[in-house]
DNA sequence: CGTTATTGACCACAATTGTAGTCAAAAGGT
DNA sequence: ACCTTTTGACTACAATTGTGGTCAATAACG
């Protein structure tokens, strides 16, 4: 089961990870702003999410409540390593190289990044 | 031109980064025991990233001759600021965290990082 | 020189994705 | 007891993607 989240569905999914649990009605008012999608896109991305094992739906009265199956750290773990992998040689160094170039660390940025890096260190 | 390379593109992309300007059939070739395509999927890709402007053709007799229009660094960078504004709020070192925790960082990793910080400090 | 192999141009076709419509059941308002 | 609204189920449909076939021109080989 490879899990394959399109874009549109991973909106749907950090919706969920926010709030899980909630119905149809309330995921699209929590895109409202965010994206601009009728009703009924949301409702099939919904389904399209349950099909793949990603929700999990609970039955509340006429409707259903959904729920994330996989956790969002994972889904974050298992995307950054596609990526260096992909692209990057496997090696995060280079990465994060690429990063500070792209965008620029905030000092904020560096002070976490060593802070976590001593931590690893020992 | 937002120049959407997919997947199977980027194979095509990879091989022309390390060796450009070679024709269809040494990309056939070096793509041999990686990926196992037909030579007619491996043109077929190739005119889609020439149709949208990522490689470029020189004539060379009856055939081309192909070379990037866009540098691997280039494209790293836009893959990794999509990745970070996707998943992790735009900030970096959630990026880097996650990272360390799904493949765990090499002493070499480590070292290269914090020596890319220290850079970055001044 | 005739045959074969290679190449780009064009075409094909199923799966996936983005985007949404129809429909019937049910829930709620009046 | 009706009418409206909401919901999930099912359906639609074009664009993109993966994968490769046809065809005609041409280069290379015997």
């Amino acid at each position: 089961m490879s899990l394959q989240i399109t874009p549109a569905e991973l909106e749907i999914m950090k919706v969920l990870w926010k709030r899980p649990g909630i119905g149809a009605s309330e995921i699209v008012d929590a895109l409202d702003g965010e994206q601009d999608w009728s009703p009924r896109t949301v409702k099939t991305l919904l389904s399209r999410l349950v099909e793949k094992g990603a929700l999990d739906t609970i039955a509340d009265g006429r409707r259903y409540l959904y729920r994330p199956l996989i956790a969002k750290r994972d889904y974050q773990k298992k995307e950054a390593g596609q990526l260096i992998d992909k692209l990057f040689g496997g090696r995060a160094a280079p990465l994060v190289a690429q990063l500070a170039d792209a965008r620029g660390l905030s000092t904020d940025d560096i002070e976490e990044l060593e802070a976590l890096l001593g931590r690893l260190k020992q």
